[in-house]
DNA sequence: CGCAAACTCCGATGGAGAACCGGGATATAC
DNA sequence: GTATATCCCGGTTCTCCATCGGAGTTTGCG
């Protein structure tokens, strides 16, 4: 439903960071920023919450910058979204006070589009879309020329 | 992810109409807020917007309150949030100014997740919930006894 | 060693929407 | 015509999103 935008930056500059996982040296912001035209204080922000979950490292000092914690290929869409999104208290607080049995069928409803949706971004990598770029750049290659 | 509280509330207030939808006359707000735990003041902005997506009809004056607008297995969970959640510009939003390949991609990932959690919204129709509801009331009389 | 480049932490801002409350106008059954 | 309901207008508080700015800290390099 709603891309929010952070999650959208998260997953865009990660794919900056695939795009320069070959070569070990780190990404700064700057160039990320530049590339996928993020504001650059606002990525600051993310790249911080994703470091903190452990999926990018980071390298302080001049010639610093960003590297992906892990390969590109281990690291799904999912993982991203529960990072950014902040994912550890809806399930527990999923049941409160007051719960009548139509609210739970309706959680229940709520929880089936939820996996439903999860099993899709648990699917794809950062390895995927990054492919899926590199093809999609082929195709409009082709009608260029 | 999000279950917005307004859809829920909006879900919840219908179920409630599908209880006396059998009987024809109109339910007060004040029947369905005491019901559900709503309150009834943002109940009634709720409703306003569901009587002008067409789900409801109203009926002012005294004896007056609302009624469903169509049969209890005609109505899908999907249209009352997209009632509720306002869905008209979204997909049409979707493709902004600055569209790198990149941004396009990720956003093919999140079309194909919200198609995925919609199926589920249009799969269960209001008559399908209260079913549920009235099969989990018997299960919780039995442990009772 | 010292400086500059880069990240890190903290806080502030404006805007949007969610959730809620109140008052007065209007329509209808009795 | 009055009681009872919806309808419509507005306002408030709160949270979160997206953004910006400054001060502090770490590190590479000359």
């Amino acid at each position: 439903m709603e891309l929010s935008c952070k999650c959208e930056y998260a997953v865009l500059a990660l794919l900056t960071l695939v795009d320069h996982y070959h070569q070990g040296d780190p990404v700064q912001i700057r160039q990320i920023s530049a590339q996928q035209n993020i504001p650059d204080r606002y990525l600051e922000q993310l790249l911080a919450t994703l470091r903190r979950s452990g999926l990018v490292c980071s390298q302080r000092g001049a010639r610093g910058g960003y590297l992906l914690a892990r390969e590109p290929w281990k690291i799904t869409v999912l993982e991203i979204i529960n990072c950014i999104e902040g994912r550890e208290i809806q399930t527990i607080k999923a049941l409160p006070a007051t719960l009548t049995v139509a609210k739970a069928v309706v959680h229940e409803v709520w929880q089936e589009a939820d996996q439903a949706a999860n099993s899709i971004f648990c699917h794809y990598t950062l390895q995927d879309l990054c492919d899926r770029t590199a093809a999609k750049q082929q195709i409009d290659l082709m009608y260029y020329i």
